[in-house]
RNA sequence: GUGAGUGUAGCUCAAUUGGUUAGAGCACUGGGUUGUGGUCCCAGGGGUUGAGGGUUCAAGUCCCUUCACUCACCCCA
């Protein structure tokens, strides 16, 4: 019986190793230009950590965290100790770094960005795993709109960087703690009076979180919903003072996006501004980066009020929608060295490893084959160019070096055959 | 968690109402007058038909169970 990999956990196999390098390349070069600092932590962190910043009502903490006990240390009967969680998303473990690092105390305005994989527990589907990888960056200390911008900015760069054109902003405010109860109750309201219209799953959670109504697809709660009171028109003067601002220097920068008042986050940290790229090229996980403002967490986390803005891309995501627009140039080795005889054998293999040294990419076989059939694999392997040695070209002195694109060949020297070959920066 | 679909060679797919030794293309390996790639020609290797059970003289094909994968719902990056 063959050991298979655990569902929804996937291998990203070499031929695809390239596009996440590429995504993670382009990711800290812009993130440096907007001076982001990178930050690792832990991919475990302590239960309570996530129920309390997620939200104990999102289905993220109710059913789709990768929980369990840890031993407690202090016991020999191997006791249940601490629970942990295999983290489902970046920001919670980036706030508690920051408090935890007193970073505030220095200077509170920190951006930073991480890079990793995140778990939950979900059924698997295009664009869906549950491993899956998220580059994210937050932007803790700030509350102004031009940080908001920044962050918005930042990643319309990052998709141009990348010849991600295709998907598109939308842009929503969600109040903050003066403005958003206020909506809260016009909302319920509203939905109390049509509840035997909305769907079961809506009904439950009414109470909890009766904004998630908005977004819901079933046909009668989007009905019922047609004529609801819109956030943006209850924004109090502060938030819509800015969300003006966050808006007006998009269309400076000459940032496209789409209002949409019905976008609710999943999670329930956010608050003011909330964000989300979408792509329709992907199937229903059309959702490739999202974020927002949320003021309040790293209060409720231990930490002073502070305020904060961020966001997470899935890479997968990403690395699909980049697969679909490129024709891989993949490339071999720069050379390949193929041999004819034993003795032309021994004296390439220490060449090899001489340019290898050198940082050249350099390719030879180590079982015979004839000549015909390495020449072959030097074409499949994409080599750049191919030096032939066999006994004859070691009686003379010389080897041959074939341009495989060119297709010339020329005699070269097998005195200081290496520095040559380095000289030409063959590849 | 719910629903639908699909499992035959490394990949994409064939195989008559159940009927000989499960085929093809691509890929792979070798060769095409002694040592030159991509095109072409020839040959070769490679399968417990996802797994287990059942019906039958006979199962890739029918029935049951199970596993895996895919997509959608849900949710979200």
């Amino acid at each position: 019986m063959k050991i298979t990999s655990i569902k929804g956990f996937s291998d990203i196999l070499p031929e695809e190793v390239g596009t996440w390098q590429q995504v993670e390349a382009v990711a800290r070069r812009v993130f440096t230009a907007y001076n982001f600092a990178e930050i690792r932590i832990p991919i475990v962190e302590k239960t309570e950590l996530f129920s309390r910043s997620i939200g104990e009502t999102t289905d993220i903490v109710e059913k789709e965290m990768y929980t369990f006990a840890d031993r407690d240390s202090r016991s020999a009967d191997h006791a249940e100790g601490t629970k942990l969680t295999l983290r489902p998303e970046g920001t919670a473990g980036v706030v508690r770094a920051y408090v935890e690092a007193e970073m505030y105390k220095v200077e509170p305005a920190r951006k930073l960005y991480y890079m990793g994989p995140m778990f939950r527990r979900e059924r698997p589907q295009k664009g869906r795993m549950r491993q899956f990888h998220q580059i994210g960056a937050e932007a803790l200390g700030r509350g102004d709109p031009f940080i908001d911008a920044e962050v918005l900015l930042l990643l319309n760069d990052f998709f141009e960087s990348l010849g991600l054109t295709e998907p598109t902003l939308q842009l929503n405010s969600l109040g903050d703690a003066e403005c958003r109860p206020q909506y809260r109750e016009k909302l319920l309201a509203f939905l109390k009076a049509r509840e035997e219209s909305l769907c079961a799953n809506c009904r439950r959670r009414i109470d909890r979180n009766p904004l998630r109504a908005l977004d819901c697809k079933e046909s009668g709660c989007i009905e019922a919903t047609k004529d609801a009171p819109s956030i943006l028109e209850s924004l109090c003067v502060n938030c819509r003072d800015h969300f003006g601002t966050v808006q007006r220097l998009l269309r400076e920068t000459n940032v496209k996006y789409t209002l949409n008042p019905r976008m609710v986050r999943g999670l329930d940290y956010y608050c003011r501004t909330t964000f989300e790229w979408t792509t329709a090229q992907l199937g229903s996980q059309s959702a490739i980066a999202a974020g927002g403002r949320y003021d309040g967490l790293v209060e409720q986390l231990g930490g002073p009020a502070i305020p904060g803005v961020g966001f997470a891309m899935g890479v997968e995501r990403l690395t699909m929608l980049l697969k679909m627009q490129e024709s891989a140039a993949n490339t071999g080795p720069s050379l390949y060295v193929v041999w004819v005889g034993e003795q032309a054998r021994d004296w390439a293999f220490p060449l090899v490893h001489r340019l290898r040294k050198n940082n050249l990419n350099v390719e030879m076989e180590g079982e015979a084959r004839s000549l015909k059939s390495q020449m072959r694999r030097a074409d499949k392997f994409n080599a750049v160019s191919v030096l032939i040695v066999g006994d004859d070209e070691l009686a003379k002195g010389k080897a041959l070096l074939r341009d495989m694109t060119s297709k010339r060949q020329e005699e070269i020297g097998l005195d200081g055959i290496e520095a040559e070959l380095l000289a030409r920066k063959i590849g």
